[in-house]
DNA sequence: ACAAACCCCACTGGAGAACCGGGGTATACT
DNA sequence: AGTATACCCCGGTTCTCCAGTGGGGTTTGT
């Protein structure tokens, strides 16, 4: 539950995205790459897997882009990351190889995992939003 | 906060410290190892590590070994992750550098650390002990 | 003296993360 | 129709970190 750059691009992508929603008409990799200094053949690669993850719908050729699948507050941050960090190996396998020690380290670490998911799900990308938007405000009011 | 190979197997070792608590003599890294099916000189390494980090405490020469530093329900998985994955780089820094949208996206997982070490922090090697011999007890249980 | 144990430091091999590049395909506009 | 735009797919590269290995030293009990 580690925040990489591939979780931290694809959140910054889709904070675009979803400021971009209300709009209907699609977000180019390029324009997103450029406002937020991700190197834009990597972010494809990411807007790919999340396209593949049903969270984005892309609009091929001209004046195509990217557009959010659903709205920004039905998308969590869990969902984001349980889309990138795939192909999970759910634990609880091979348990008569494991040592009595070793499976109850396990369970403290899947009740940390838990707590995680907790605090993931419940922030969507609409918060998010809304957080920056408030804190842009600050910005603003501390620096007149 | 994920479980490393490291942070397992220094755990391990230490629920055998733990075991050994009462009898005031110390547990070489041999028996350990053997115990736990952990390389030797691996945990050689792990178990100097947190003798430096004050968790435990080294007899040199013959009849020598490790002893726990302090009682095992002093010690919080949280100490022990601590003091391994060692040389933190706090966050908070350059924040200049950094967009909102990623500062607000950095606050989400502040949080899901927090949690986290709420875990960690609860549980002590003595909580660990107890959990063990309680399985141990249900397998022998479902043996019969 | 000698063997048992810890101590320290350096090295290697493999895996995964972060990118980069090339060539293909769909779509809009003229 | 032709062209430019932008997504699509797949493979390679570089770099870092984890897990594990190895060699040589020092302390201590018998």
């Amino acid at each position: 539950m580690e925040l990489s750059c591939k979780t931290e691009y694809a959140l910054l992508a889709l904070l675009e995205l979803s400021s971009y929603y209300q709009r209907l008409e699609p977000l180019q990799i390029r324009q997103i790459a450029a406002k937020q200094n991700i190197p834009d053949r990597y972010l494809e690669q990411l807007l790919a897997t999340l396209r593949r993850g049903g969270l984005v719908r892309s609009q091929r050729g001209a004046k195509g882009g990217y557009l959010l699948a659903r709205e920004p507050w039905k998308i969590t941050i869990l969902d984001v990351m349980s889309c990138l960090e795939g192909s999970e190996e759910s634990a609880s396998e091979a348990t008569s190889t494991k040592t009595v020690e070793s499976a109850v380290v396990g369970e403290v670490w899947q009740e940390v995992h838990a707590r995680a998911k907790e605090v993931l799900q419940h922030y969507t990308l609409q918060d998010l939003c809304d957080k920056r938007d408030s804190q842009s405000q600050l910005d603003l009011m501390y620096y007149i």
